[in-house]
DNA sequence: AAGCTTTACAACCGCGAACGT
DNA sequence: AACGTTCGCGGTTGTAAAGCT
């Protein structure tokens, strides 16, 4: 017996969501909550199927979402959780309040891949470039994997990793034949990058930092949606100043009844 | 200016986990 | 325990925007 479709594709819209479709999602919402993805399209009017409402909601239209570039730190941070976890989004993104795991892997194919690639590391390995074609070699020539399980296996256990990293990408920084000085210094900044950071440290900072962020949401994540609650409408609305994305979105600020409505 | 390529990111798909009956 | 349903995750694709020739 095949899998059901999540919904009966007859008659859904697909691609890029309209900002009518936005605000009804998000009027809905607002006023119920979330209870059951599958019945979010019904229940709003929206020719869309649950799943696609989830994404929409978790990836753009939750009201905690932090826009905009990731900075470098982050991107250090992310990396080095990367290097824990694999290619763990979810877990990686929920060290970073605000941000998705969509945003995340995206961020990480589109850039963070070509600065490890710069830096002569193996973006899903982490190892020198050079170093893992010499071992691959000897071992076998199957290409590398992309699996959390099999990464994890490759990787060491965590408990330990960040404080080797520095030593190790050290280490390793002299094996790599460098190819220039710009890569000799770009490698040298990470190995030095990986000393400094304490990951545990930062982790644990982070986690605290979740629940003291200067902007708190109320609103709680698709995971634990059946309270979902507007303590502060006037953060929210800050917010959503700040969203990049919602071009457009600017000029119907006065049309915002939905706002209004669901209060 | 036009056409082509690259980049960035939103959205889709399929799978496994979790949960309820 | 078995089965069905729903959710969440990670891989992949589609496409608009930006950059380049």
């Amino acid at each position: 017996m095949g899998r059901q479709p999540c919904c009966d594709k007859v008659g859904l819209k697909r691609g890029p969501w309209t900002i009518e479709e936005d605000h009804k999602l998000m009027n809905f919402i607002l006023n119920n909550g979330i209870q059951c993805w599958r019945m979010v399209p019904k229940l709003s009017g929206l020719l869309r199927c649950g799943k696609s409402c989830r994404l929409r909601w978790i990836n753009y239209l939750r009201p905690d979402l932090k826009r905009g570039m990731l900075s470098e730190m982050e991107e250090n941070q992310i990396i080095q959780l990367h290097a824990r976890l694999g290619n763990r989004w979810s877990k990686i993104a929920s060290h970073f309040p605000g941000r998705t795991d969509n945003e995340i892997k995206n961020h990480w194919n589109t850039r963070i891949k070509k600065r490890l690639k710069i830096l002569g590391l193996d973006p899903s390995t982490h190892k020198p470039i050079e170093q893992k074609e010499k071992s691959t070699a000897i071992v076998d020539e199957t290409p590398e994997s992309d699996s959390p399980k099999e990464q994890e296996e490759v990787l060491e256990a965590p408990d330990n990793k960040a404080e080797r990293d520095g030593s190790e990408i050290e280490g390793r920084k002299n094996e790599v034949d460098m190819s220039s000085d710009e890569t000799a210094d770009l490698l040298n900044n990470y190995g030095i990058l990986c000393e400094s950071l304490d990951v545990d440290l930062w982790m644990n900072q982070d986690n605290t930092n979740t629940s003291n962020t200067s902007y708190s949401p109320s609103f709680s994540s698709a995971g634990d949606s059946s309270s979902i609650q507007v303590d502060s409408l006037q953060q929210w609305v800050d917010s959503v100043d700040s969203m990049l994305s919602w071009d457009g979105f600017n000029q119907l600020e006065d049309e915002l009844f939905f706002l209004e409505n669901g209060q």
